[in-house]
DNA sequence: TCAAACGGAATGAATATTCATTCCGGGAGA
DNA sequence: TCTCCCGGAATGAATATTCATTCCGTTTGA
């Protein structure tokens, strides 16, 4: 049995990201990190040369593991619309089903921490998406607006409609999330 | 004359509006909230028992003075069109010109460290423009979804929408600026 | 047997909070 | 009018705590 060597760098990751998702950067101090996942503190240091490094990995990492998530079934052949509606109902099922990734996710990409480079190779990772942006234009399915405007208040607009799920203010069920996706089509669609 | 007993306290606010906004929560100090405020570290707290007291007054106090502003024109009186296009207008407007304000409030919005209470109390404010959604239900302009819904997803489109204005990562002009706000209108108009 | 991985106590810097002291303005008394 | 108190506001050095990081002895596995 070869035993992972990346196993307890693995397990920091994970206790760090329930932590901050659920205390925020000051709830998770490096001690407590390490006694979640069941290491030494020391342990961590192997694998990250300082805190800061491993919140920069582990939003890396995330956002990997979301995006490939996501596009699994995404194929550039089929119909434009259909991928919009997939992608929407991806993206909101992900989140639901994990929302300590996006709490960590939002709570980092609203805050200063974030470096411009670590913003930027998040937005590379989600270069199939705007592949599809591409697929949309030609048959004029989209508002005339540079992609980046459309995206922005598109994702904008799920996000919020999943934290409003998440939060539990509002009873939602298939129907008024459908219809929730539906109005955010509405927004771009020309 | 009365003397201004609330000056410090106000100077107070500001500081850690601006740091915080600028380096986070970390990177905001009593020591350096104090100096930048150019008053002693103890006199932070003859206003405030703790730290996270005088965070949670700063959003009180940012959140009220934001709805304030940015329903200063309202009137139930208006159409309901009108209103709504004011209502984004008055929004983006605001927080263009207060970047810090929207930097801290996403920070504190998206944070663990918000109670449920400061976030209801948070909403208790936006209880006029809720008034607006009521007016709109009634000549069936809006799509039928509950409010909150609605009011989420419009929300979180707009800020994403300003906060890529922010980011000088896409040049605006009026005209893409206001076609983006009549895409979000599309979003939620019947 | 040895090198690499590991653990967690030790370290020192940083931080929130406290508190003894200073400062200041506005009466009281002469 | 001038001087002397007085109370509360303000201060920032001192304190106690927390934290990231380091160090070194132990364990593991090949």
């Amino acid at each position: 049995m070869t035993p992972k060597l990346t196993d307890k760098k693995a397990a920091a990751l994970k206790a760090a990201l329930e932590l901050i998702s659920e205390h925020g950067f000051h709830g998770a101090p490096m001690s407590q990190i390490a006694q979640r996942a069941n290491i030494g503190v020391g342990t961590i240091y192997r694998y990250f040369n300082s805190k800061e490094e491993l919140i920069n990995a582990l939003y890396i990492d995330t956002k990997t593991r979301i995006t490939q998530c996501i596009l699994r079934k995404y194929s550039d052949n089929a119909p434009v619309r259909e991928s919009f509606r997939q992608l929407f109902s991806e993206i909101v099922h992900y989140y639901i089903e994990h929302p300590a990734e996006l709490s960590f996710a939002e709570q980092y990409e609203n805050s200063p921490l974030i470096t411009a480079a670590t913003r930027k190779e998040g937005s590379r990772l989600a270069e199939p998406i705007m592949r599809l942006f591409q697929r949309a234009i030609a048959p004029n399915l989209l508002k005339d607006m540079p992609f980046e405007i459309l995206g922005a208040i598109i994702y904008g607009a799920i996000i919020a409609l999943i934290k409003l799920y998440l939060s539990g203010a509002v009873k939602f069920n298939e129907e008024n999330l459908e219809a929730g996706l539906n109005a955010i089509w509405d927004m771009i669609k020309r």
